[in-house]
Formats: structure tokens, C-alpha cells, sequence
DNA sequence: CGCTAGGTTGAATACGCTCAAAGATCGTGG
DNA sequence: CCACGATCTTTGAGCGTATTCAACCTAGCG
């Protein structure tokens, strides 16, 4: 089932006529192969896709070729409703792994707005949340050093993909290069490799044929001053 | 004129009718000392703000006392839409000026999205742009030099505070002191502090009795590699 | 006048970067 | 089947940006 309709109806508590129509309002599925710009800075978008399947991400380029990653969209994510919303795309978003998601228009949604006004709220509550994750990107970047950084990324994500079922207790499915690791914590590729062998010798995370198995989560947080508040909440009952 | 409904109405050419319902939403106008939490992590919040006169920051803390500043409110800018659809507010906001802003509550806004759906996309539309603003940020951390931080970083006030009417062409008033700098930018005092010298030896930027100056904006904004598309945007035409 | 908050500067240190080179893994084509 | 290129990972060495610690200066205020 398409997890973005779980995740909402789990954190809003969505009445069956709403339910209903969200489903209804998903069009065909569509699959998108991996390293495909879904979403590219500049130009216009006009298209609200449910991420069924497959991680994305969204992410910008200086002049000189600096990346900066700014957050990582797997199942469950809405792709395109900012960029929707505004006249140009002001980053790219782009597909890391082959994808699948399913897609419908801009007007579709303000139909569904229109006809089910709680439905806005579900769509501003995950806006919300996607925020909620961007600040404490911000926070990783401006106030923790390299192995906090890794070690709060890596319990984000972990937490993140529990509530969508596509982690384990202490594991998941990686797909990231140390490249993306650093373009998305503002680190060298080199320091990446060092900082995560540091975490090995510690004990506390090892990637293994990419999958990465978390050994202490209670130690890694400690490390990482990792306070889930901030993916683990519902939405305020209305 | 409320600031937020001017922006509103510039930016999505609103029709009279909303213009009016949004001017009657607005309550009373109510002072707020410089120094007083409006916001409060882990406490629940319901209502949303306008802020009407006046700075404002959204900040969090580790436990061992880093902190970090997410971004700047000033006038025409929301507070607490994100805190009010969440259970619980996930960071604090904090008034850094004396302000004045006008409140209503969240029942209120359900009701005007209701009764006018643009509306609800205006909210949207601000809310996207609050996390463009964000996204930028991120940026600024992940991949800038602390020259290029602060030069950007002047540069993006410089251009949010002209389109309210709160900076002339190339200065304004800057009510931060270097220590909110240093924790908005991910840099010590003692660093912000060389970096302002660089960037006053190199006649780019002066800061005068509060008042920040920019002397050449085509210099600074190629040494930050500004560009300034993410906050220049109108709403999508629905 | 003395306190406090903010700004400025120097010296030593450290964290993370760049440059460079060498392994590992994998798909592809000769 | 192996050689080759491409991509990713790993490690060493030297360097540079930004930090920490410490001291001093300045202005505003009770």
C-alpha cells in the first residue's frame, strides 16, 4: 500500500471519505530510474508525486561546483509540492535509486483541498515535518563536528525509515556513496572514510555490503545528542 | 499596514474579498519585549502570529549548551504555523527585538481555509518559502567559507528586509550582536569577528552603530556567489 | 565608579581539507 | 577468460581554516 497515505492517515487519524479520497486522487504509478532529475533548479513544476518506492534527493551546485545535499526523500515523501507552489524550482531533486511514485496535478490538489479542507492540513503537517528534518540538518552542520554529524545522520535515517517499514531494529539498506555522505554533511570525501572507520573501531556502526547495521544505538545517540522529538511526532488534533 | 498581508497579496495577487477576510482575521495588536520566548521547545503552541514589527530567531540548544540559529524572523513573517500543527513545538522562537505582533488562533485559520481555499495556498506559498530560506542556509553551512557565509548571509537579510520596506538600498539596521551571528552561521565569536575585519579591510561591508552597510553589493554578492532567485519568487498562478 | 555585555586581538592548537597514490569491485568488451 | 576502465574506498602527508584560551578594550548603566 502506498506509504505516504499510511504515514498520513497514521499521524492525522483521516476519516474514511478522506481516506477514500486520497486514494482515488493517486494516479497511475510511474517508475523513474535511478540518477534521473525528477525536479530540476530553475524550471517550472507543476506536479504533486507520492514517493512510493526508492530514495530521492534534493540538492543544489554552487558556481565552482560545491554540492550541498539538503535532505533525502524516501518512501513516503511527497516530491514537487514546493516547487508546485512557486514559480521555478529553486533546487533539483533527483533520483538515487530506481524509483517509483505516483503522481497527479496541481489543480487535482487544490480540488482535494477544496472538497476535503482537512486534507491542506495533512499536506501542511507534512510540510511541516520535512522542515522539522531541515532545521536539525542545519543543527548538524552548524554545531556538531564530523562524527556526530555521521552518527546523527545515520540515527535520523534509521528512525525515519522504521516508521515506513524499510528498517529493522538496527539496520537498514544504504544506498549512498561516502561522496553523498559528504556532499550532505559538508565534509571532504576523504574525512568521511576516516570518520566512519572511527565508528567502526568504536563499535558502534559498520556498512556492510550496503547495508548499514547500528551495533549501540544507545551509545551512537549518546554520541550524537540524538533527540528523536523531532521525527516522532503526530499532528496537533485539530 | 500589517507587512505579512502586503507580501501575501504581492505575492499571489489575492482578490478583494480575501484581502478583506485576512485583514478581519487579524486580532489585537499586542507588544512583545525584546528577550521573551514566544515559542517553546516541547511545549504545545496553538495560534499563528503575525509579526509585525520587530526581529525574532528560531533557535535550538544541545544539552552541552551549542547552539544553533535556524533563521530570522522579521516583520511580515508567520510565527507558529509549524509549532501549531505539530503536538509539540520542536524548537523555540525567540523575540530578539521588541516586537508587535497580531495573533489569532489556529480554529480561526481553519475556518478562513474553509471559507477561502487560496487562502490555504497562500499559507502554503510562505511556508515554501520560509523553507527555501532554510534550504539556503544549509547551504551557507555545508558548503561556504566563513567569509562567504557572512557575505551571503548579509546579503539574503539585505534583500528580505527591502522587500518589507526595512532596508534602503544598500543598508539597514542589524540588531545582532556577533555572538547570534557566530551561532547563526556555525562559527565561533572570536572567527565572525576576523571575518567582519576581512570584509570591512576589503571595502565590502561596515557595520555602524547597529547599522550595517554593504558598499559594493556586485563585489559581495560575487564573493558569497548570491543569488537571489530563492527569495524573489511570486506564488505559482493557480 | 564598578559591573556587565559586547567587541578586539594574539598565540597555540585542532579539526578537517587537499593532494596524491594505491586497493577494491564490477561491468564490459576483446 | 582476462584485461580494461570506471567508480568507489582507503590510507598517508602536509597544510589551512577555524577553534580555544586568554587578555584587554569600550560603552552603557545602575
Amino acid at each position: 500500500m502506498n506509504p505516504t497515505l499510511k504515514k498520513l492517515e497514521a499521524a492525522l487519524a483521516l476519516s474514511v471519505e478522506e481516506q477514500d479520497y486520497l486514494r482515488h486522487l493517486q494516479g497511475a504509478r510511474r517508475r523513474i530510474p535511478a540518477g534521473q532529475q525528477i525536479v530540476v533548479e530553475g524550471e517550472t513544476y507543476r506536479q504533486i508525486s507520492f514517493l512510493i518506492d526508492g530514495w530521492a534527493f534534493r540538492s543544489k551546485v554552487l558556481p565552482d561546483g560545491r554540492r550541498q545535499i539538503f535532505s533525502y526523500l524516501i518512501p513516503g515523501d511527497l516530491i514537487g509540492l514546493r516547487a508546485s507552489l512557486m514559480e521555478f524550482a529553486d533546487d533539483t531533486v533527483e533520483a538515487l535509486t530506481n524509483c517509483v511514485v505516483s503522481s497527479f496535478s496541481l489543480e487535482r490538489l487544490y480540488e482535494a483541498c477544496r472538497a476535503h479542507p482537512r486534507l491542506a492540513v495533512a499536506l501542511m503537517w507534512s510540510a511541516a515535518r520535512e522542515q522539522s528534518i531541515l532545521s536539525e540538518q542545519v543543527m548538524r552542520l552548524g554545531r556538531r563536528n564530523a562524527v556526530e554529524r555521521i552518527a546523527h545522520f545515520f540515527l535520523e535515517l534509521l528512525r525515519r525509515l522504521q516508521l515506513v517499514d524499510e528498517a529493522d531494529r538496527r539496520s537498514f539498506e544504504l544506498p549512498l556513496t561516502q561522496e553523498l555522505i559528504a556532499d550532505t554533511l559538508g565534509l571532504s570525501i576523504v574525512h568521511v572514510n576516516r570518520t566512519l572507520r572511527t565508528l567502526r573501531q568504536r563499535g558502534l556502526v559498520m556498512i556492510d555490503d550496503g547495508r548499514l547495521v547500528i551495533h549501540d544505538i544507545e551509545k551512537l545517540s549518546e554520541v550524537a545528542s540524538f533527540d528523536p522529538l523531532y521525527l516522532d511526532q503526530d499532528a496537533a488534533r485539530a
